[in-house]
DNA sequence: ATGATATCTAAATAATCGTTTAGAAAAAAG
DNA sequence: CTTTTTTCTAAACGATTATTTAGATATCAT
């Protein structure tokens, strides 16, 4: 069999997280990651290919994990209003927020790389696809329910929770001004409220 | 007096600008420069001392000349719903938008340091407060003008339509789904309807 | 035309980039 | 224990990074 590995695959995957969501891809460096994940180079090289190889892995567990736990509440069937301003709230705690500083990974990458797919694995389309399905699903929901006004179109609806959010993660990413973003997520409450039935 | 310059510092700036929008400051090279703005090594660090010195004087002129342009109207004393509509009626617009595949430098380099403010000049902070003040600005003329219900928080206003914006500014970089851009801002129009005495 | 001054070209700088290689160390299988 | 297989350490790889230097070239003032 050979000798054991000294690190853990995931635990890895966990620090590179952190890293890469601190200082995006291109300005992550192998040294960086040596030393921040406290594994040697050919370790590295040996259980993820390459940098790019890395961060799709990264990109991969970011979705499974910190997405999923932020919409993924909005996806469920029985997910409506309540999970929609419960994730603004979440976001707009700003400074007790764990996004302080940091952003969404996916939505820093999406910055960074703009139109292009160094991937090719689409992921930043598939993030968008999702977040704007998750605020889809559960205003269908809440729309089938009768909770929401006949006037609304789930589909901008879900278009706009979409920016707002997106609005949020580059302003917590940056620190921006707590009543800046606070200020965000409270009138995006307010307009959850107003277009109820 | 010595040779003339064979370049014009303001084109160079320009071309600058579209560099490191579409690359990010990281992304671009030296060797990039060179090329795309068709000027010699030298007469670059010559005319700017460094990256950081060009990148920080593109950033002035961006602030200068494209945040000038777009929020600029919003900072008039007789601005009001009208202007802040026609702004994500701009935006809104999508694959016709000049910011398509390319978003904000500003917004970019915002979540690209996140935090950290590499330059010193504070170009970052400014930007969300300038953003943030001009949608108010425009807010509160309205409400003086009686045209706001008395219900609405300009400054809470202010941070949601800052949060929208540059929401739309990271989907127009990552050219989303343009009808999830489409519908982020015909629902911010919407709501600025809604906010109408 | 001459001398001074400034910008040009083009090569080279040291440092860092992502990645690989050679050999030592460790652990399983026989 | 010996062999085999795997990971480890540590050095090195060529390429690219941002920046600088030396010398040729051009334009001014005289």
């Amino acid at each position: 069999m050979g000798r054991r590995k000294s690190y853990d695959r995931a635990v890895l995957l966990g620090k590179a997280m952190e890293v890469f969501r601190d200082h995006g891809f291109a300005g992550t460096s192998a040294e960086m990651l040596v030393e921040e994940l406290g594994v040697n180079r050919f370790s590295l090289y040996a259980e993820f290919g390459s940098k790019q190889g890395l961060f799709d892995a990264v990109l991969q567990r970011y979705d499974d994990e910190v997405v999923e736990r932020n919409f993924g509440p909005l996806e469920e069937p029985g997910a409506g209003v309540d999970e929609i301003r419960a994730l603004l709230e979440f976001f707009g705690s700003a400074r007790k927020s764990p996004a302080w500083g940091r952003g969404c990974l996916l939505c820093n990458t999406a910055v960074e790389f703009g139109p292009e797919d160094p991937s090719g694995a689409g992921f930043i389309q598939r993030y968008f696809d999702r977040v704007s399905a998750s605020f889809l699903s559960a205003l269908e929901n809440a729309r089938n329910r009768g909770e929401l006004s006949h006037a609304v179109n789930p589909e901008k609806e879900a278009g706009f929770f979409t920016a707002a959010v997106l609005g949020m993660f580059v302003m917590l990413r940056a620190k921006a001004p707590v009543s800046v973003i606070q200020g965000a997520a409270q009138v995006a409450i307010e307009h959850l409220k107003a277009i109820r039935a």
